[in-house]
Parts: C-alpha cells; structure tokens; sequence
DNA sequence: AAGTGGTCTAGACCACGTG
DNA sequence: ACGTGGTCTAGACCACTTT
C-alpha cells in the first residue's frame, strides 16, 4: 500500500486545479485558512503543500498577502543585450525598465583582480528594476568602464543600454563570459521584488569586453526564479 | 526595534560555523533534535533555519539521514562536451559516470515535433548517472539519432561521450542550443540522487545539430541545485 | 477592524537508515 | 533497537495589508 502524503496530495489537487484554469495568472488563491479547512487539515500542512508548488514554481507569494499563480516563464539569451523590452514583447508580455540608481564609483576590490582593472578604478554602477507584465521580475547592477562610454550617466538608461552604447559610442562586445546558478535573494533584493528574503532565485553574471579584451561591462542579475527560461545559442569554438 | 526571526538567527549562526569550518564538507550536523534544545527551541524552528540553509546552498540533506555541509559548487560548460570527468578533475574534484540504461526508443512526439524528425522515428536513449567526489550530482537523459551514430550503444558510455563519437563517426556538433531553468526534482530522478522529492533542482537541456542542421543529440540534465555553477563563453553573432 | 501570511510552541506517530 | 528525518495536529501571537 503506497500512500502519498497528505501534503502532497493537496498540492497534487491545487496543481491540477491550476492546469484547469481555475484560477487565472497573478490571480489569488484561497487563504492558508480556507484551504485547511478545505482538505480538513491543519495550516502547517496546507502551508507545505503550497511552499512545495512555489518551489515548482507553479505559485508565488507575495508579503502577506497571499498566494498567487506564476505567469509563464519568458525565454531570455543573456547573451544577447539588443532590447530586453523588444524581445519580451516578441514573446507576447509586455515588459518595462526601471532605473533605481546610477553613480560613479570604486569598483570592489574583489571585482577589479577578476576583471583585470586596477584596484580602484571607477566604474560607472547601475541599478535597475525590470518588469514583466508589470511585475517585477529581476534586479540588475551594472558596472560600465566609463574609459569607453564617458558620460553615458547623462542619458536616459530606461532603455536598451547597448544600444545606447552602441549609437553614442560605437560600442560592441566581442567576448562574454556567462555565469548562471541558483541562489536565494537576499534581503534589499527580495524586498525590492516583492519576495520575501531567502526566496530561491536565479543569479545571472555577464562579463563583456571588446576586441581587445577591454572591460567594457559587468551585468549582475538576480531573477525570481519561476519568471525565467535561460536560452543561448553557442556555435563551436 | 528590529529583531531577525529566531530561525534566521540560528540560520546565521550555523552559517558562521559552516564557514569557519565547524564541520568539513559532507560532515553531518547534529540532528534536529539536538539543535533545537541546544537553541531552546523546537524542532519545526530548528527545521525552518535548516531548510533556509538547504535552499541556499549550504547544507543539503541525504533522506532520513541527516543534514551535511555541501562542497563547493563545480564550473560546468554545457556547450562544451569534451570529458566532463577530465573538466571536472582540473577543478580538483573526482568525477565518475554510470550508464544506468542504454537502449533504442522511438522518439516521444512532443520532442520529435521540437527537433524537426519525424514522429515515430526511432533514437537511443542513454541514461546515465554523474558523480563528483562520490556524490551524485545530476541525472542525465541522452537522446541519439542512430542516423548518424549506428551501433553506437555497443560501445562503453561510461566514458565521454563525444569524444567517442568524435573518433567513432567523426561527429561534430556545429549548432548548439541551450536551455537552463531552475526546476524541482521529480520522484525518480530524485530518488537517484538521493536526494527528497522536490528538491530544488537546475534543468539544463543542450540540442546538437551538425552543419547541415541535422539532429544529432538532445541531452537532458538534472542537477542538484546546489552542486554547479554554469559557466558559457559566448562570441558574438 | 478584519483578514492575511509569518513565526512559534509542544507535543505525536511513522518510515527508514544505521548500528 | 535506536536514532534520524518526514509528516502532522491544534493551537497561539504578531506584523502587515486590505477594506
């Protein structure tokens, strides 16, 4: 006699549920309460079983307000940086950019020996807010050589920022390094999406420089991690 | 007044103890119960601080066993397939593959449809198993078309696989397509890995064609979340 | 003011892994 | 046989959001 858990059972029937449509994207579940009450069971356990479909990535929840359905993921190629905006849109969602920060600065220590700057060299750093379907989905730094793109804080950054680089300054990368790996979001980045701290997430890093091996960017990109499907194409070396 | 929640203090504090190595890699910690009288708490906030601990990364947990500290996560290229085992002992980790199953299907019709062949077409299918420094660490789902590699199941594929059909077939791929998502572990792949059901896992799926655009290998893999970094060097269009 | 999730207590029984 | 995590009960109070 095989006996699933109870809690699983319970996510069994929410996600058959979701599949039917019972509920629409971004819509509300049942309160932690209802459902107990529902499947005649403590909230502890309806709680498991909706922890269990958020790591499935079938519902997400936001601060105290409850649980809702994930919208689908988007196809996203962080190897390609020609119009986030345009290239959400082509996937029928609509998709908005968010600057929350922009400065000059002294890039870390840690950073300049990977990146093979000098150690305090300034760098421009960008912080900025992305948003599907009005939700917000990633936080993204930025970290420009500003030998490169002088000035370029000047412009609007709401938009596509290579080609901004590349209208305002010729600029091109030849050579990007990708890092991708799943990793919780910590505290200022969670609070910033509307998760809650310690939610899992997907970290993306994007290293870029030019033909002659120049540190053009450094883009650090910290996604919830159900909005997403990473795609790249790699012809051979 | 701001007061962190009790099981992110423990969280913390066991984080500061992984990290002035308390316990060495894959060292269990003491159990829950342990824990929770030695923080004068329960075993559910005892198990809240763990399972925060487990999503980050940090510890993992082997079914009924306990939980251990996890060892550092390895780089890993998914477009390049020249000898995992060999990639991962330059990072100084032990590697080993085991061929779980090796035989000759016809093609499901949603991956025939994805792929450009025709349903009912027959593949190989090779599963296999991936261990570094004797843990289990990813699931891997081979499928092969037999157009290009006849009889290649005969062979040992405990090895690396491309570079036997590199000398085998002189089979190179040309066109390389990847998808990454972060994705729970289902039962049996779970179980594989000896790992929970719903595990947090990473979902890498790589499609190979040849120059003319011919299939040649569609490879599905399940990692522990926590055991890789993935790592792409990408050159412009 | 009412409803929601976030956190926490103090137990319990079970299935499975280890000696 | 014993120790471990896996599951579950039946409550409670709090912080925050919504009405």
């Amino acid at each position: 006699m095989e006996k699933r858990a109870l809690y699983l059972r319970i996510r069994d029937y929410l996600a058959a549920d979701i599949a039917a449509g019972k509920w629409a994207e971004n819509e509300k579940l049942p309160s932690e309460r209802q459902l107990s009450e529902q499947f005649n069971t403590t909230r502890v356990t309806a709680r498991q079983a909706l922890t269990q479909l958020e790591a499935e990535g079938l519902i997400f929840r936001s601060n105290r307000r409850g649980w809702f359905v994930t919208p689908p993921r988007i196809n996203y190629d962080p190897s390609r940086d020609m119009g986030f905006v345009r290239y959400v849109e082509d996937q029928g969602f609509s998709a908005r950019t968010q600057t929350l920060e922009k400065k000059l600065i002294e890039l870390p220590d840690h950073i300049a020996d990977e990146v093979g700057l000098d150690r305090g060299t300034p760098v421009y750093e960008i912080l900025r807010r992305r948003y599907i379907n009005d939700r917000p989905c990633l936080i993204e730094k930025i970290f420009l050589n500003p030998k490169h793109c002088p000035g370029v804080l000047q412009h609007s950054l709401d938009r596509s920022l290579w080609s901004l680089l590349k209208a305002e300054y010729d600029l091109v990368p030849v050579e990007r390094h990708l890092e991708i790996y799943p990793q919780t979001l910590e505290q200022p980045i969670a609070e910033a999406l509307d998760a809650n701290t310690g939610t899992s997430g997907l970290y993306i890093r994007r290293i870029c420089r030019d033909q002659n091996g120049d540190f053009l960017e450094l883009d650090e990109e910290f996604w919830l991690h159900n909005a997403l499907k990473v795609v790249v194409s790699v012809m051979p070396d």
